[in-house]
DNA sequence: TTCAAGAATAAGAATCATTCTTATTCTCAA
DNA sequence: TTGAGAATAAGAATGATTCTTATTCTTGAA
């Protein structure tokens, strides 16, 4: 319902980007909503679509997730989910598994902080990576770059 | 024991960084490690620093979190563990909530990834924020910016 | 002891995502 | 029509992090 009331459609760029991220589903970058915006209104600017995702942040019609050093993804929020990252090639996708409140109940048994949520994100390797060990698909297919260290499955640690 | 084994030990900034963060309970940022190694070594530069952080992560020697956009904080890796942040002053302290391998297996049923971990973190108010609701303690009390967005804990979500 | 090769460093430039500033344009109610 | 406030485009600024380069250390032969 966000998407018709509210301070949704001030401008035709915000209602424009707002409208991108709500049928990717592909949890698309800032410069990835960027490049969509321009094919639609050529003169925008990344400046306005950065401003507008963080504003559509703010007002909770937009959620931004950010994971290691990784530029953020953005997505329209539904009910609280969990994401799952391919350690291959950074494809993104949601997982089903509902929102563990047991988790936050359990938690705050050993501390004296008043909890208020946890975040999770899982890793894995994606179906298609998993066949094809060298590259991936869409996301890092190409230039095959290395993920950043905060992606990375460290050395096993002492249990 | 990689405290004293391995290479560790390569050069004297080298040595002195992994103690830094070895006898820090805060985990540390880059520029936190940088501050104190210059007390020690002051001509040390910072790049030094990062590099060598850098290095003992790739080796297993220490840990990198990265939450939102936030620096880095940097850790001497113990068995695995999750973090609570206090969502007022930015303060981050160990849980000793042991790791849900559970949460692994239950995640596995809703996807096709090969599974390989999750991380996570909770979120909460400490108890000296929840004392003083204005100026919480060390971390953010004198500037009292605003947390990150990707900290903030956004509005409440459809369930 | 001397030397050369390789490792490590200090300094600062470069990168990259993101935010901020400024001058300009748009909107809409009076 | 007008003017105040909202929004924009463009590009500068920021901040964490990485990279480059010239320099210094180390160390194992000679």
């Amino acid at each position: 319902m966000p998407a018709t009331r509210g301070r949704v459609h001030r401008s035709r760029q915000r209602r424009l980007i707002f409208e991108i991220v709500e049928r990717s589903h592909d949890h698309p970058t800032a410069h990835q909503v960027f490049a969509q915006a321009r094919r639609s209104i050529p003169s925008i600017s990344l400046g306005t679509v950065y401003r507008n995702l963080r504003q559509l942040a703010d007002e909770g019609h937009v959620r931004e997730n950010k994971i290691g050093s990784e530029p953020a993804r953005f997505e329209v929020p539904r009910r609280r989910h969990y994401h799952i990252w391919c350690i291959e090639c950074g494809q993104i996708e949601d997982l089903s598994l509902p929102y563990q409140d047991a988790l936050d109940r359990k938690a705050q048994q050993f501390v004296r902080y008043r909890l208020e949520e946890h975040r999770m994100e899982f890793f894995g390797v994606c179906p298609e990576c998993a066949r094809q060990p060298r590259g991936g698909r869409t996301a890092r297919s190409q230039t095959r770059k290395p993920l950043p260290r905060s992606l990375r499955k460290g050395k096993p640690q002492p249990v």
